[in-house]
RNA sequence: GGGUUGUUAGCUCAGUUGGCCAGAGCACCUCGUUUACACCGAGGGGGUCAGGGGUUCAAAUCCCUUACAACCCACCA
């Protein structure tokens, strides 16, 4: 006996995947970095073990942070990527799943700084390379773990073509499409407000900042006008920031403030003079309908401003504190500035009123500082044309969205689409590759910036002048807006099989973020979308539906249920339940269930062993995969100096006997050597058409991104049909052949959600050859139908009786008695078997005990009349409930509407139905007689 | 203000173009240990599919409407 009892996962897991690794079980055989190995491969491969690659089948994985752990939606996406993988894998397309690390520019730097921070250093003591090389190496001790992890989840990607965001090939790329966008006219470098965090000191996009309503106070200020004794008063939550101020507005339609248009009025506490001036912006339901306009400070300021050609005066500088104020104030933070700004304003009797608000404040969404809206030189990418592009593919339909409605969502965002902040004040990045002309030079013939990649050096000469290298670097959005093209290594003018990529299965947090972004960049570099298809999960929620957060205490983490339940249950339980682009809950039980599924198929494959062994001719059989890998032999133990090099094979793979040869000839199972199998009882029949019609199933389902419905077809073919019914009558009547054949293909079919547990039971099999990774997906079976509707049947009957003896008072079981009926006769055996009936015989013609209540068929129990009459209660409710269907079913017949106009053959089942139940009814008032 | 989603059994969710007595897992109740499995087997209870209206022979499914819940974008001086 080689399998245990139960299925234990932590024995296998790691073994099992570094066997697959060991033999390169996931690497494709053509790809560009690998050209050179396939040649070489099949030259010296016979020609019919190379398959012709007709498919194609590339997906890239959302890079996982370098520097962290994988959290519960990384389990999730690796669930649903590496199950389709391995389902396009066993359907014989050629497949890449490419994984990635993301150096994470902001989230990593943040670390970073934190642990600076804890040494007494600041940022502001290195130069920006220093603090690049200090972050890189940060992050090599760190990296690793999270590779790690997707092994321990059952991730089956290429690790040989594993991408690093700030890997060469990716700057390269980086690099030359900013170039052409600087060429084509799409990059500017511009003094816009961005929203600027004081304590990070750098920029964020528009879609990184948080915005939380948060009380607050409205404050009226007099504003005295410059000549008279009139005043203006205004509202304002900022008045701090009146220093800045360069004008006054009101709404044009304002009555109250029409003839103070043009005039202009006293900055209080400054003196400084500003016009009052009529724009749209002024709202005059709100406040006193008078609002102070700060350019420099303030998103629709500035465009007032620019309406207005009014000055922009910064009054905060980049370490949020008050500049260009009169003495008193130079230097304050913003609130400290606000405290005494108020004050003052009130000594002078200017603050007019305090209103307590409600509204929404920007935040970091990192540190929660507020962010300063500020007036920088950014460089920016005018999204116009590339929005546009990418709305002009996406209204054709080029890309397929699940769930179907985020294509218009994102649509919608792209029209609205503001121009792209790409420039970050933070060191850990791809730098900028722009130089700034000596400011001291004023040749008006020069260009102010030049682009040129030796980002290396801090300066360049250049026809004698020096040019300064921009200290920014990218955001992490632009980089990674071009990980499809860089991942599938597309290059202009060469073939691309692999690009556009089938699928980008990525979070619905993302959409705007990521997503539009990939295909604005792929649009713009390739000419094509990247990708086909979109798959956007939603996030996972905690077991009452409540986001998970460290501060609530309720954070899952999918290692230690791996830990616990193997990886294999941890996949089942979190693609159970859900659906394709909503938050949905989670909890252990659904992971318990995944594991019980794993287990109860372990047992079938142990049982269907054992049948094989004690049925078979003995002896032959392959040395037992647990006996080969010594468990405590564990793999992956990051060894090499810079955190990404490959892992050593280890000796106890090397022993392993597996047929096929290591490396890129990849042995490819074009004709299954499936035995040829044939069938000998009903429910050989049955199991046949059962496997064959979850075959299909499960194509549609994975076809239609339907994950959950999948593992459902699967968990129901192998617990409530393998299982309980066919493994029940193989008991009885044992088919080897099939028998095996059957459960070959049940592994293949849970082999993409469950690998592990299926690998493993594939190499204790005695009979079966070669690594299940590399197997194709099951041809369908054959069977007659007539016998595998006859099984239904029969089940039918086993079911009436198992239920009538559990209504029957008392906990005995009967003889079953049958009159003229050809199923139970034929299968005497097995129905006793089944229903555990203490015998099964022809009955002596008249009627007896207790009936079993289905029409067409003459069973009874041979119960004593005693026992008879206590059961009457139960066969009276049967009438009832009998009765109230047909009722049902005879009101619709009466209804001469859907006689005419309903489909002919759901009149037909219903006319069955009635003459079924009608009979049924009438047995049971018969047998009812007979008992009163 | 604009957009999106959800409301189906105690819980978490399926239900593909409208059509068999509305399904699954977990939980619950009863019984059980027979050639694998108690991470088990057999049987069972439980839903007027959020409310209202409409279209249809037929609606959880399509349309309108109300309520509740969640999310995104914009704005909030």
């Amino acid at each position: 006996m080689k399998f245990a009892s139960a299925y234990e996962p932590g024995e296998y897991e790691s073994d099992i995947y570094a066997a697959w690794e060991a033999e390169k079980a996931f690497q494709p055989k053509t790809t560009k970095s690998r050209a050179k190995n396939a040649r070489k491969a099949a030259e010296n491969a016979s020609e019919e073990h190379i398959n012709p690659v007709d498919h194609t089948y590339s997906i890239v994985m959302p890079p996982p942070n370098a520097n962290g752990n994988l959290h519960i939606g990384h389990g999730l996406t690796i669930a649903l990527e590496d199950s389709l993988i391995r389902y396009h894998r066993l359907l014989q397309d050629e497949t890449w799943y490419i994984p990635g690390a993301d150096h994470a520019g902001f989230e990593t730097w943040v670390v970073y700084e934190r642990s600076l921070e804890k040494t007494g250093h600041t940022r502001f003591e290195y130069t920006r390379d220093e603090l690049y090389k200090n972050v890189w190496d940060f992050v090599a001790e760190q990296r690793g773990n999270m590779e790690l992890q997707l092994r321990a989840l059952g991730a089956s990607c290429a690790w040989d073509d594993l991408t690093f965001t700030l890997d060469d090939k990716v700057v390269k790329r980086v690099y030359e499409t900013f170039e052409k966008m600087w060429q084509d006219g799409l990059i500017y470098r511009g003094e816009k407000l961005v929203n600027y965090c004081p304590k990070h000191q750098t920029a964020f996009a528009d879609i990184e900042v948080e915005h939380k309503d948060e009380k607050g106070f409205l404050w009226d200020i007099a504003y005295p006008l410059a000549h008279g004794e009139e005043e203006i008063i205004v509202s304002t939550t900022r008045p701090e920031t009146l220093f800045g101020d360069s004008a006054v507005a009101v709404n044009p339609n304002d009555a109250r403030y029409a003839d103070l248009v043009g005039q202009t009025v006293k900055l209080p506490l400054s003196g400084r003079e500003i016009p009052i001036v009529a724009d749209e912006h002024a709202d005059p339901t709100y406040g006193t309908g008078a609002v102070k306009i700060t350019p420099a400070h303030d998103y629709d300021d500035f465009e007032v401003g620019n309406r207005h050609d009014l000055e922009r005066i910064r009054v905060i500088d980049d370490q949020g504190k008050m500049q260009n104020v009169p003495e008193k104030y130079l230097g304050l933070t913003t609130e400290e500035c606000r405290k005494q700004v108020l004050k003052d304003l009130k000594d002078q009797g200017l603050l007019r009123d305090e209103k307590r608000i409600l509204h929404s404040v920007a935040h970091c969404y990192k540190c929660d500082t507020v962010i300063e809206p500020t007036l920088k030189e950014q460089w920016f990418i005018d999204v116009e044309t590339l929005a546009k592009a990418a709305i002009r593919h996406l209204k054709k339909g080029e890309i397929k969205f699940y769930p179907e409605n985020k294509g218009k969502v994102l649509i919608n965002y792209l029209e609205g689409l503001k121009d792209w902040n790409i420039s970050r004040q933070i060191p850990w990045g791809i730098p900028i590759p722009m130089f700034r002309k000596d400011p001291e030079n004023t040749d008006k013939n020069l260009p102010e910036w030049i682009f040129d990649t030796h980002v290396e050096n801090q300066t360049l000469e250049k026809d004698g002048v020096t040019y300064y290298r921009d200290e920014d670097t990218f955001d992490t959005w632009f980089s990674s807006s071009h990980w499809p093209i860089v991942c599938t290594n597309w290059a202009e003018g060469e073939e691309s099989p692999f690009y556009p990529l089938n699928v980008m299965e990525t979070g619905a947090d993302i959409l705007f973020a990521w997503v539009a972004r990939m295909i604005m960049m792929g649009i713009y570099v390739t000419g094509s979308v990247p990708f086909k298809e979109v798959y956007l999960h939603g996030l996972v929620l905690d077991s009452h539906g409540q986001k998970m957060s460290k501060s609530k205490g309720n954070v899952l983490n999918p290692l230690e249920l791996v830990e616990k339940y193997g990886s294999d249950a941890f996949r089942l339980g979190i693609l159970r339940g859900r659906s394709a682009g909503l938050n949905q809950a989670f909890s252990e039980d659904s992971v318990k269930t995944g594991r019980n599924l794993c287990n109860k198929l372990w047992n079938i494959s142990r049982f269907v062993q054992e049948l094989i062994d004690t049925n078979n001719e003995a002896g032959e059989g392959k040395p037992f995969f647990a006996d080969i890998l010594p468990a405590n032999e564990k793999m992956y133990i990051p060894d090499d100096p810079d955190g990404f090099a490959r892992r050593a094979v280890p000796p106890a793979v090397q022993r392993m006997t597996f047929s096929r040869e290591t490396g890129a000839a990849k042995k490819v199972f074009t004709s299954p050597a499936q035995p040829n199998v044939s069938t000998n009882s009903m429910g050989e029949d049955w199991i046949c058409r059962e496997i064959t019609s979850a075959r299909e199933d499960l194509m549609a389902e994975m076809q239609g991104y339907r994950f959950a419905e999948a593992v459902e077809t699967l968990h129901s073919l192998i617990w409530d049909k393998y299982a309980d019914w066919f493994l029940e009558s193989q008991k009885m009547y044992k088919n080897l052949p099939l028998l095996k054949r059957t459960l070959e293909d049940i592994l293949k079919l849970l082999h993409p959600f469950a690998p592990f547990v299926t690998e493993a039971i594939w190499q204790n099999l005695s009979w079966t050859d070669g690594m299940l990774i590399d197997q194709s997906w099951p041809t369908p079976l054959e069977y007659d139908p007539i016998s595998a509707e006859n099984f239904d049947r029969l089940r039918e009957v086993v079911s009436e009786v198992r239920r009538t003896y559990q209504d029957i008072p008392g906990n005995k079981k009967y003889p079953l008695l049958f009159g003229d009926d050809s199923l139970v006769d034929d299968n005497q055996v097995l129905v006793q078997k089944l229903t555990g009936a203490p015998s099964v015989s022809p009955s002596d013609g008249t009627p007896k005990g207790i009936r079993i209540a289905l029409a067409n068929r003459e069973l009874y129990l041979d119960v004593d009349e005693k026992t008879v009459k206590e059961y009457s209660d139960a066969l009276d409710e049967r009438i009832l409930a009998v009765g109230r269907e047909l009722n049902a079913l005879n009101a619709r017949m009466m209804n001469p509407n859907y006689v005419d106009k309903a489909p002919k053959h759901l009149v037909k089942e219903t006319e069955d139905a009635i003459k079924e139940k009608e009979s049924l009814i009438d047995r049971l008032k018969k047998e009812r007689d007979l008992i009163q």
